[in-house]
DNA sequence: CAATTATAGTTAGCTTCCTAATTGTCAGCC
DNA sequence: GGCTGACAATTAGGAAGCTAACTATAATTG
């Protein structure tokens, strides 16, 4: 939403009607909104070229992520996300979603769902060799473009980014603020 | 998506495996996504308590602009967007969907068509005095919620913002970057 | 131990975006 | 002046998300 970002000096004259606008306010946030939706718009179409929406192409990367913690870097106990639940959770979409997603998923060979032996009302969902060997094929050009977005920052404007927008995260994550 | 972001350990650990993962880089666009969508979602919410979808409120706020700049802060010659094509334009959406857009706001009479004198291939958009009068009552706590949002920053850390997003937009909107 | 309650996954139907095709109107060219 | 191509808006149909309702299973509890 909103390509043309309004200029500091309309954000100005806004507060004069409306007391409540903080312009510098504004104009973090419409900045934040526009590269967030630039940067999510690039990379969607280039994951659309190996005919995959971010959606999918996500819970892809969370199986893998899991399949890689359970013989590397995480404390080996909790093996990531499996059940659709979980993932859903991980995600950020609800279970229904994953349903959708899993279903043409596994519909592509990409996953497989197996019932949990213990809880019948529970299934695991697992990566194939073919999901496995599908990410393989994408991941070194997905990781290229990430790079070469955030190539104009410098390491350490990285981290200054990094820091700014966890305050942000922080303040819109836990409390129901007022309308 | 991506509600947990992996551990920074976890993409030092993936960038053995793909030289092209780039861990700062990674960290950086993963945390732009969750705080972009999760500020989004924030302020979704909050107009839904109106029953407004973002989309249609980017619309009226287009037109509330128009307004404004043609008795204020504009260089007057240019009055802001009025077609529904200029409109999709503006919001970032195809001129489909705005045809969408402007049927609801227009049922709802915030909004009405005009046809232009000159070309009769064009319509003209223009706020009712009810779509005005609607904006007068949430434009107050819209720009609270937003100012509530940015609190966390000092006022020169939305300027680092601001310039740091800015560089990160001006690499993703022009070139199609290579896959 | 039977009945209620809670939970996992799915299904159904809605919203909002998209692209592609359609219709009506204008503008340049023979 | 009439045809051809361009352009504005709309319509039709599809993808991906949501909530709410449903089904089957597990857990709790009287």
């Amino acid at each position: 939403m909103l390509k043309d970002l309004p200029r500091y000096e309309c954000l100005l004259e806004g507060a004069k009607k409306y007391p409540e606008l903080d312009p510098s306010a504004c104009e973090a946030f419409l900045n934040l909104l526009r590269t967030g939706d630039d940067v999510v718009s690039v990379v969607d179409k280039s994951l659309a070229d190996h005919q995959i929406s971010s959606g999918r192409f996500g819970v892809l990367m969370l199986l893998w992520n899991t399949s890689k913690r359970s013989h590397g870097c995480g404390e080996g106990e909790h093996a990531g996300p499996r059940t659709p639940a979980e993932l859903a959770e991980a995600a950020g979409v609800s279970r229904a979603t994953m349903t959708g997603l899993i279903d043409t998923l596994e519909r592509d060979d990409f996953v497989r769902r197996k019932p949990d032996p213990h809880d019948r009302r529970m299934m695991s969902v697992e990566l194939t060799d073919e999901g496995n060997a599908f990410l393989g094929r994408i991941l070194p050009g997905y990781f290229h473009l990430i790079a070469e977005l955030m190539e104009p920052l410098e390491e350490n404007e990285r981290k200054t980014l990094v820091s700014l927008l966890n305050k942000i995260l922080q303040r819109s994550s836990p409390k129901s603020i007022s309308t």
